[in-house]
DNA sequence: CGAATGACCAAGC
DNA sequence: GGCTTGGCCATTC
């Protein structure tokens, strides 16, 4: 079901322009729920077609879990075919949010 | 309507 | 300096 906040997080990361990348804080924060990151989680946990749900990370710029739409191969595999340096550490997928991180 | 939940974050130990 | 804990708040059950 897609109402209000949601809504309002789908298209927020839609404006996420090509090549770049923003994170749960961030989107949280442009939304005015700066203290509530989790909800931006949550709503992604839940994505309708068509979101670039790829180019939003956590805090560090790990991916952090997999979806249930794609795995975190995908995820990394999608951002690098958009120019996006992947790095692969620890288990998990990074990337260089001083690089990528999405400035509006 | 009360309680649980969640792809987070920052502080504390 | 890695792991645990609490807080946050819209949505679901």
């Amino acid at each position: 079901m897609v109402s209000g906040f949601y809504k309002s997080v789908y298209d927020k990361v839609k404006e996420i322009p090509f090549g770049k990348v923003a994170t749960y804080g961030q989107i949280a924060t442009l939304l005015g729920r700066p203290k509530s990151a989790k909800l931006v989680g949550w709503a992604l946990s839940s994505l309708p077609f068509g979101v670039p749900w790829h180019r939003v990370v956590n805090r560090q710029g790990m991916i952090s879990i997999e979806n249930l739409r794609a795995s975190k191969d995908l995820q990394a595999k999608i951002l690098k075919s958009e120019g996006i340096k992947v790095i692969f550490k620890q288990g998990n997928y990074w990337v260089d949010l001083k690089k990528y991180l999405w400035q509006n």
